[in-house]
DNA sequence: TTGCCATACCTAAGATTCTTATGTATATTT
DNA sequence: AAATATACATAAGAATCTTAGGTATGGCAA
């Protein structure tokens, strides 16, 4: 992506994010799923992802489950009943993010 | 402010954008007017914005002037000519980075 | 007049979050 | 046969911040 260091800690709100609109995703799904709403400009690396998505099952926000698929392995994430409270509060966080950052570049649409 | 995490990155843009607008800001004034441009959530901490300017002056981004005012020291920065290059490119990763948000977060304003 | 808050600068240690590099394995395309 | 895509994973290090301190002046309230 253009300039990766905007993108730190946001990782977290994105994951969170796909998996309300999508039920459930398995690791390599995201990275494209992003890629693609972004035009391939915006690239998730896997040694951010894995470790987050492990954390965030530690953090009883999402549950994961396994299964093959043409002889390959997927894990499946989605949310947990708490996760999806997360995902809610996390989404109240960053649209008030974005507003911010409309006021500070002073990009609020007419 | 809310999330501190979604700010890790931002910090650098925002400091070029204000100085853009505001011509010469000292740091204390960037912080009063980033806390006033988002109703007091974002507030920059002074471990991060004093040790970012004097990197952004090492680049030649920004360059600084003291003055004293109330028998109190100001250290005024600006943006050097080749810091101007430097806000308009940053500025275009910045509304790139907000429209790819709106994308992922499907929070495109009608 | 003493203490607290605001202004105004600064640094250092540590936490957090990512990139880069590497590894494993299977399936498909060239 | 080799490269590319799929799909998972970890570890070292870089980048960026928070937290916690420090110095100093000025004004206000107890």
């Amino acid at each position: 992506m253009n300039n990766p260091s905007l993108y730190k800690g946001i990782l977290r709100p994105i994951v969170i994010r796909l998996l309300e609109e999508n039920k459930k995703m398995y690791g390599f799904e995201i990275t494209r799923e992003v890629k693609s709403l972004t035009a391939g400009r915006v690239k998730i690396t896997e040694g951010a992802l894995y470790p987050l998505l492990h954390s965030l099952e530690a953090e009883g926000v999402l549950e994961s489950e396994q299964q093959f698929v043409d002889n390959r392995m997927r894990k499946y994430y989605k949310l947990t009943p708490r996760g999806k409270k997360v995902s809610e509060h996390s989404f109240g966080e960053i649209t008030e993010f974005i507003t911010h950052l409309q006021n500070i570049f002073n990009l609020k649409p007419a």
